[in-house]
DNA sequence: TTGAAAGCGCTAACAC
DNA sequence: GTGTTAGCGCTTTCAA
């Protein structure tokens, strides 16, 4: 084991409660004492044992993180951002980030079970929040503090961050109906994903504004991969009565269908419309011409 | 704060000794009391605070990752993958994964100072080794347990698990030798990672086998990205000695590089020999006709 | 300005 | 079979 605030007191002498306040910069110990202590702390290469700080303070400074597995959603990159952006600000934080990676179901409410009666987390981020969201029931049940990312369904019971998907796939459909589209399509991820159903209704609505209507069999449920949305997209677009265009729900899917209408001899953005939500960095190769 | 050994013991009483001992499953207790405490354990809703375990008994049952996020290579889904691999099993066995994102330099070897110094992990994974690896050096240096995913530059001081992408490639040279192909071209990510210079000598070696010389003006450094893959494929295609086949070393790049071609109206697997490098899930929509 | 002592929740020698 | 005691490394009253 490495050195402890008993070596240092050792080595200096003076109480080990003295270290400890020099260390955590009080003011009640000589400025002389202090430097003393910080220089031997720094010379014998001190850090403190998290363990025995946070048993002692009742804290864990640590953010759990449990990755819902199932789809490949997973590998989207817009979600290894989403990583990036909580890993990087955990650690400004001076936050550790404890990740588990399980798929939806039993084995996943046990793990936020764990991070929580163990202790080992003081809260937790949920991610891909479903309509039906058990690990959000769990945890309000239990009073235990979380943000989700992404609402339930239309409930506010808790701290979210959040798209407005409804309002950016309006603004879709008005752009669509702008370009005289008629037969709109849509590819859904998972219905049971909160999101899905916000895009999709903010799909609908906007387009019946506008007077068109968004026919069922023009719908197509998906999970989000960039497979998914070819073939999905390759099956609207082998319909008697093609759609003129396609609305993805994440660029991923965007993506899969614009392979499919190129293998098709059409050209994106002047045959057929197609359109994807997230903003992935990678977009920039598929602009259209 | 939760249930402690201290209250199962006052509620049972017996000392919190033999609460402990039931709890660990001691059989220097009788099975009557054991009996009784475990049932008021979980009728308490007892669990450990992992803290005190840990500080006690001076493991951590943690493991740390923390992954470098300058090039995109983080949302490749051959990194999800992993990532996913690596969280399952640590849970499976009941370790912690303990998860920090960080751009290579100076922050990235103070994360590692602070989980090895701090006591946080019992080992960590070190990921996307480089050829000149300032972590593994620290590593080393503390005699501290890690495993690298990638060898460094043909060193063996350490444990890794590596694929063998000399021999990998040699087969990709094999078989575009085997195709007639006379000018052959390679997009590599940064010459940094340990493996590119593994794949590049593969194929270089393995064309020379068949005569065929790679130039270094067709050996194209990029960040293996699907766009980057897009860039160097479309420098390489508007040469006018045209490659008739790109080597990718990695899947993203491959696509990129396939975009490219298609762009230029070739078709993939007859005017043009693309490869790739990982086998990633998404792959199967890229089949060549 | 400093130190002694208690205690966070737990485990493990050592007695009885 | 069970309890007493010490201690993991740290923070924090309370006295001096």
């Amino acid at each position: 084991m490495g050195v402890s605030i008993k070596d240092i007191a050792k080595k200096v002498n003076r109480s080990i409660t003295t270290v400890s306040r020099a260390l955590n910069d009080y003011d009640d110990v000589s400025p002389k004492t202090k430097k003393l202590i910080l220089e031997t702390a720094k010379e014998m290469g001190y850090s403190p044992n998290t363990f025995a700080q946070r048993l002692q303070k009742q804290i864990t400074e640590t953010i759990g993180l449990v990755i819902p597995t199932f789809s490949p959603r997973f590998s989207d990159p817009f979600f290894s951002e989403l990583l990036a952006g909580i890993g990087n600000k955990s650690a400004d934080l001076g936050f550790d980030l404890l990740v588990s990676t399980r798929s939806p179901g039993l084995d996943e409410i046990k793990t936020y079970k764990e991070l929580i009666d163990g202790h080992r987390v003081d809260g937790v981020i949920v991610v891909r929040t479903r309509k039906q969201d058990a690990r959000i029931e769990y945890l309000l049940e239990n009073k235990f503090p979380f943000v989700a990312f992404g609402r339930t369904n239309g409930e506010e019971r808790f701290s979210y961050v959040d798209e407005d998907g409804y309002y950016g796939m309006q603004l879709i459909a008005d752009h669509l109906a702008g370009l005289n589209h008629r037969i709109i399509s849509c590819l859904t991820p998972d219905p049971m994903l909160a999101f899905s159903q916000k895009r999709l209704n903010g799909l609908r609505d906007g387009l019946a504004k506008s007077g068109i209507h968004l026919q069922e069999k023009y719908i197509k449920n998906g999970d989000l991969t960039q497979k998914s949305g070819y073939e999905l997209g390759s099956a609207l677009l082998d319909l008697k009565e093609r759609p003129s265009a396609i609305v993805a729900c994440n660029d991923l899917m965007a993506f899969g269908a614009m392979s499919a209408a190129q293998e098709r001899g059409l050209e994106v953005g002047k045959d057929i419309s197609i359109t994807g939500f997230d903003d992935i960095r990678c977009r920039n190769i598929h602009i259209p011409p």
